[in-house]
DNA sequence: ATTCTGACAGCAA
DNA sequence: TTTGCTGCCAGAA
């Protein structure tokens, strides 16, 4: 059937919800990366203004694998209680320590090249 | 149409 | 090192 407007499909938000869900468990990815990924480079706002609409999303967005450049959780505040996001990532082997996480470099997942 | 805001990133001081 | 400003794109009022 005809779906004459079927931008949803390569809309920014659909692209940053499958890249998120894209993320392997224990791995995390920065903001700029995806933004960078999709096309837009500079427009990591927009990936967390996505992140952000993924709680009217029916699927689970792992959106706590997400955090900014410095491997800050900027987003903990996002997940209800300021602990959620913290212990989700301490789960999947991730270290946090003050709201940053330590093996940050380590256990990045850049899209651009782990993807491809 | 205009203005403000936002889970960021980069750069200057 | 931290702080502050700017650029960027999209959505809400």
């Amino acid at each position: 059937m005809p779906q004459l407007k079927q931008k949803a499909n390569e809309d920014f938000f659909s692209k940053v919800y499958e890249l998120t869900k894209c993320i392997p468990y224990g791995r995390i990815s920065s903001y700029g990366a995806i933004a960078r990924y999709l096309g837009s480079g500079k427009s990591a706002r927009m990936v967390g203004w996505a992140l952000n609409a993924s709680h009217s999303n029916r699927e689970f967005i792992p959106a706590h694998r997400v955090v900014n450049h410095n491997g800050l959780l900027t987003g903990k505040h996002h997940f209800g209680n300021s602990t959620t996001m913290e212990q989700l990532l301490e789960n999947e082997g991730i270290i946090i320590e003050n709201d940053r996480i330590i093996n940050f470099k380590e256990k990045f997942w850049d899209p651009g090249t782990e993807l491809k």
